[in-house]
RNA sequence: GGGCGGUUACCCAAGUGGCCAAAGGGGACUGACUGUAAAUCAGUUGGCAAAAGCCUUCGGAGGUUCGAAUCCUUCACCGCCCA
């Protein structure tokens, strides 16, 4: 169980002996296991930190087992209310219909397309009556909940817990039962729910109880907080192929054996290879990191775009070069360098441009343009910083 | 229902009449350096302006004052404690 993250030996013991026992005995009954693990529809992209779990389901997939990648929808409506600044999104179900079709689409650069069965966890959580609400909660105690580690935190703080906090971990588990189950898998934040919601209440609702997989969590490109789009740390599977290799360049070292592990196809043997060549210094580590990031970007492109991006990475930021390919700009006469870096969007405001040229930020064809008011010298490739860069040429041409 | 506290720039957070476009931290940006978009160091970080300076911003609206993020009124939202 490459990845797996317990926080506690005796648990992970207990989950390999279930897991092993279920196997046999689904073998015997001649059934695949159901496995699943759910996402929420509410962010529209998906980033690496998704795909631990999905490569965890794809290797049930590969093994021959039913997996199904749940959307959401209805735990969505409850949310995390610790994203207090974002409107209650009350999504239309055409929003998370579409929102999970994205979804999908972006799982299957990991997921066998053939294999994966997609369900809305609205189909039975929104049809739960009261009475079905109060038996739920009854298989709980108000101590389950005020021990967990995230809530007791912010109990000490004098922060506010929402009663509505606590429905999440029963409908998570009221999946579990609505599906039944064999295994969930999640990272380590679900430990509560997957543990105890899901197999507390499928033993309340008569089912055997589910067998939880959980993964540690990536570090975000800060290479220590976890990755999430709101903390701007991500990396997501869209990502195009040079940004992609470029923000995983950005990590820095100490994040790159976790990487290995939790993102990279590298079987344990391999991750444990690039780990010792790192621990030893055998290996120069920008070389190991850009073997990461090639094969980060050829999970979710091709090997083909990897080494372009590999490319394009040298040359611009080792050779310090212009890139290939750059958008354009067709010059007025007339205008000002700092017109030019504004019609151009290189800048936000004049101010900043100003800024930039002071701080000899701005370069035309390599030579650094010390006047932001000065009329724009001659068409050539112009750069700010070391990432932005235009292509400035005579208004008619191409 | 009662008591208390809060709302400040991208985020966190200090500031309780003038020295406040507003401390500090994070983030971001620029430069130097290099192993890279890492680390480290330095600088910048509301807008307009060549500059002096002007304008907008401290939850909303109104007021007091020569002068308000700071005082008053009112509205909105949020939180904690007690019941």
């Amino acid at each position: 169980m490459q990845g797996a993250e317990y926080g506690d030996a005796d648990l992970k013991k207990a989950m390999a002996n279930e897991l092993r026992q279920r196997l046999v005995e689904a073998q015997k009954e001649g059934r695949p296991l159901r496995v699943y693990c759910g996402y929420d529809p509410r962010t529209s992209d998906l980033h690496l930190g998704h795909t631990i779990t999905m490569r965890k389901l794809r290797q049930f997939q590969d093994l021959g087992h039913a997996v199904t990648f749940l959307v959401g929808t209805g735990t969505s409506m409850v949310g995390d209310p610790s994203d207090k600044d974002k409107l209650r999104a009350v999504l239309t179900k055409e929003e998370t219909e579409h929102n999970a079709r994205t979804y999908a689409e972006q799982a299957y650069h990991i997921l066998d397309r053939e294999k994966t069965s997609i369900r809305f966890n609205h189909e039975w959580l929104l049809d739960l009556k009261l009475a079905d609400l109060i038996k739920l909660a009854s298989a709980f105690t108000i101590q389950q909940f005020i021990q967990r580690e995230n809530f007791k935190l912010r109990w000490e703080k004098g922060d506010p817990v929402y009663l509505h906090e606590t429905f999440y971990a029963l409908m998570q588990g009221y999946d579990a039962v609505a599906m039944n189950t064999d295994v969930q898998v999640g990272g380590s934040d679900q430990l509560f729910n997957i543990i105890t919601a899901g197999r507390k209440l499928q033993e309340a609702y008569g089912q055997r109880p589910q067998i939880g997989i959980i993964m540690g969590i990536l570090p975000g490109t800060d290479g220590v907080v976890r990755m999430s789009k709101s903390l701007g740390n991500h990396i997501p599977i869209l990502a195009e192929s040079g940004d992609m290799y470029g923000k995983v360049m950005s990590l820095p070292d100490s994040a790159m054996p976790i990487y290995f592990k939790l993102v990279t196809r590298y079987t344990p043997v391999q991750v444990k290879a690039v780990e010792e060549s790192l621990a030893q210094a055998t290996r120069h580590p920008r070389d190991v990191k850009m073997e990461l990031a090639r094969e980060i970007v050829s999970i979710f492109h091709s090997e083909q775009a990897a080494v372009e991006a590999e490319e394009q990475f040298k040359r611009v930021f080792q050779a310090r070069q212009a890139p290939e390919d750059m958008p354009e700009y067709a010059l007025q006469s007339g205008q000002t360098l700092l017109d030019v870096l504004m019609a151009a969007k290189l800048i936000a405001s004049k101010s900043e441009g100003r800024r930039i040229v002071e701080q000899k930020g701005v370069r035309l064809d390599g030579e650094v343009l010390p006047d932001a008011q000065a009329v724009f010298p001659h068409i050539g490739v112009l750069q700010v910083g070391k990432r932005k860069f235009v292509r400035v040429k005579i208004k008619d041409e191409g």
